[in-house]
DNA sequence: CCACTCTATTTAACATGTTAATTACTGTGA
DNA sequence: TCACAGTAATTAACATGTTAAATAGAGTGG
């Protein structure tokens, strides 16, 4: 019964984070000339793909620290990307939506990120693919499963 | 051939981001009270199993960018948990070693931490919890297939 | 109305991630 | 030996991760 740790070199934390630096590495070279960072990326395409949200549930769907996206917030405003307005029911909440730079941004480079998203599906293959996302949907603690 | 993203929620970055947010988590809880991060309890982990390295190879092996490991190995030192030597035939050069403290650290922790990912792969079952490795090390640019 | 509690967000402090520039040292060829 | 290219490591600057404490507003029972 003696404990014992794998290898790091088959390691799960370990392996999951190369697979990210693996993962993020062209995201990050497509974004480098926009100026905009990968986690900045997220919060476009999150509230791309669900409208004005409120800052507790984008935080979520970005699966940011709520004190980062509020760093990250400032910057994106600063920059002209989102837009910021208290809501008036409720003064402690805030709705974020994309401002048209931001779209802009996305519509810049939907295409790239598609494309090198295939790339990922291609090296696996569909089907080992989706068995991937599936697996790592079951380490989230988040997941409802 | 419009291109498509796919919904966040199906994204592969964030699926892994959340999927090492919930790895790391109870690692992260195992660590409070010894007061080193989840990045120092890696480097531990590569010198005692490896032994002595340079900080170059201690870098790669611990997935930890070289800045980042500058700092924290002054960290480590300045709490007694490593011990620094130049290299005498390249003075550029710099071994990293464990020190007793360090030995201790992971002494009193590998039979939880094995625990842990004993855990994770009960999750999944063995089978599934070795397809995952295998399907994260083919995301990893620098894994020699 | 008021103390109290809860919730949404922000701020603070420190550690790491990331890229670029810099320093220190090594090896090489003129 | 000296200028120069290359390598190991550090430093700098900015962004994010992480935890804890502080603010601000909303809701509730007395």
């Amino acid at each position: 019964m003696a404990p014992r740790l794998p290898s790091t070199s088959r390691s799960l934390p370990i392996a999951l984070i190369r697979a990210r630096e693996g993962v993020m590495a062209p995201i990050r070279e497509m974004l480098a000339d926009t100026g905009i960072t990968e986690q900045q990326w997220r919060v476009l395409r999150v509230l791309s793909e669900y409208g004005p949200l409120d800052a507790s549930t984008l935080a979520d769907r970005a699966s940011l620290l709520f004190p980062s996206l509020t760093r990250i917030a400032t910057t994106m405003r600063e920059k002209g990307l989102i837009t910021q307005t208290r809501d008036s029911d409720d003064r402690r909440r805030q709705f974020i939506r994309i401002a048209p730079a931001g779209e802009q941004i996305i519509d810049d480079h939907t295409a790239q990120a598609a494309q090198i998203v295939a790339g990922f599906r291609e090296t696996l293959g569909d089907a080992q693919y989706e068995t991937l996302l599936d697996l790592l949907g079951r380490l989230d603690p988040g997941a409802r499963s």
